[in-house]
DNA sequence: CATGAATGAGCCTTCATTCAT
DNA sequence: TATGAATGAAGGCTCATTCAT
């Protein structure tokens, strides 16, 4: 790669940033291409020397967000990873833990990803929804995967209980988002963990 | 009220409703006024006898949604209608059936409701965070009365759990969303219930 | 003339009252007719059963101005009742005073009459124009009449004169519209007469 | 300066030019943004590029006609350049020649500063009053020269009579105004010169 | 006759995009 | 290649005027 290239890449890099902290900052519709611009410095003609047009800069945002969360969630253990029930409980709280340190440590990156992907366009929904659907699936494989080596409940609905898990992460975004989000989301992690290993029912009923 | 009061109020409910089917159609920022006119066949100008402005009108298009929902959800019996698990169970059976009943019936409902109240001010996104955060209050009542009577875990963390129910309410929600929502999604009711009394565990593990 | 024919000409009266007031407060263009309707507790739609249009009414309320000013000056003596020098500056004196009493008391009446008639149309600017004109030409009949008596210059370019003596009281006028115009108006008019009779040429020079 | 500064500084001239002659054609209120960028053939977005607003324009227009004024008048001697009744007469001449020259030149100068900068706004009303005062302020200053050189009546009222010929001089604009201003206004201006020095009163009376 | 609901022409203004420099 | 001047489609909003009630 030549340093032309180089420097190339590293612009490209820069305008996807800086219209990430625009889209979280004013959101995708307030923001216009000139304020990206402006947040780096350059000529807003620069900008469409590396990307088509606005709407093709925010395809760019998520698919880095994406990847993100990819990459963060990547570091745990594979799905296949826990045989025992204490096993798979260790796993579920690191991954309660590290979705969480990604939203919580930048809460741009959820609201970006949850608030700035609808209200554009079909296709922009469909992409988030469509993240969804991965992350259930992911959920799934891991419950699969707890349902045959016996530890979860051999009549486990897994996909549709991965959604429902799926939602239970979803609250836990937003409910980072809140402005008076100072609580730590340990205790919302630790409901979570319970209620899906023991359910609400109490012991006896 | 007189004639013209009547007629009155009745354009004013009507432009509620076209508005809300262009926002659930082209989302908010693709409709335009015109268009909102354009589908009652009123002249553009009359929009303004009878809201503010753009931004007006969607407040009042939520608003309707919520009125809506929780009507729906008012002839559900109350928090503490419910003196044992298994009334608690079927209790909980007819909110996860009302629920998806106005959400599956009308897919433009959770559409505005979760998609076109982003990107557009932080005042109504931060209106539907209230809505959700309610919505949490009020399964924490229902959970907060099961624990008193026995019949729900006696350490359940209630405000944390009811957000996390929340949260797979949402996901149910967000489930019959999708275009190819042709499945029913009794199972992904059952599933939650399922979840929320049993958990995934197995019995021996 | 009917009781009918009485009420409707007393509500056309009105009607012009309150265009004159609103014009005077906020001026042609940023009054509407619904302002004007509001101030007088009518249905908008009544004043197009008694104007025209908006340019209608601003034609009538500049012909009451004017009414209402010829009325006053009308009181004073005619151009030939003047037939010595003192006199004719006690004449002067006396429409020096008449003038100012109706502008004073009342500015909005000089403040529509010089500020709104211009802006909004050549027709409208050209009436206040004519008025100026026939004030000048007044003026000049007062000249002509001190000249032939004798006791003004027999070589005083009379026309020209007399419009130059117009544009003292349009100073006057315009003197008495600023904010600070607390300062009586006496001490302008003192200064116009001797300018007028005396010239400013010190007596040796 | 950059040659395209230039050419920003040029195109910003040539906007202010295109206004003025719209707001002199047309007036300020039936002039529309339009107008002017057709009248210059540009696109009507590029006015934003160098005008905030449409009421931003009309400020600078007057800017730029005050500051043709104020150096129309510059080249004239100042106040304090007569010393006898004699050398003052002349001064006054060519004041009075001066001012028409600029006004009579292009009659659309006194159209707009006096026409158009009332109806619009208090604020520009108040900067052509403002205009007025420090046109009677110069005025004073020279007859305060002439009283103390003892040319002028020693009990002139200074600040009055600046006034009062300040309307003169307002009067001779608004004469070079009307359609059949064919007439030259050396007629007036001689007229007006007369009354200052000699007043209207027959030697003997 | 009075009313005010309805109308739509028309305006100002924004901003994504293009392209000459 | 970077720039930013120029552009004009697009849209929100106002308000004079009409007309059915």
């Amino acid at each position: 790669m030549t340093r032309a290239e180089r420097k190339k890449a590293e612009l490209r890099r820069e305008i996807i940033d800086a219209s990430f902290e625009c889209f979280a900052k004013h959101g995708y519709h307030a923001t216009g291409i000139a304020d990206i611009a402006t947040t780096l410095g350059i000529g807003h003609g620069t900008f469409y020397r590396y990307f088509e047009n606005k709407r093709d800069i925010i395809d760019h945002v998520i698919d880095d967000l994406i990847a993100k969360i990819i990459s963060a969630l990547a570091v745990e253990n594979a799905p296949d990873a826990a045989n025992t029930l204490d096993e798979y409980r260790a796993q579920v709280g690191r991954i309660a833990e590290a979705l969480p340190r990604i939203f919580f440590d930048d809460p741009r990156i959820p609201r970006v990803l949850l608030f700035e992907t609808t209200g554009v366009d079909a296709d922009l929904t469909g992409r988030m929804l469509d993240l969804l659907d991965q992350s259930a699936s992911l959920t799934a494989a891991y419950l699969h995967h707890g349902v045959e080596c016996g530890y979860l409940r051999a009549d486990l609905d897994v996909d549709n209980t991965a959604q429902a898990v799926n939602g239970m992460m979803l609250a836990s975004a937003i409910h980072g988002l809140r402005a008076d989000s100072s609580v730590d989301c340990a205790a919302l992690n630790q409901a979570i963990s319970r209620l899906m290993f023991d359910g609400i029912r109490a012991e006896n009923a």
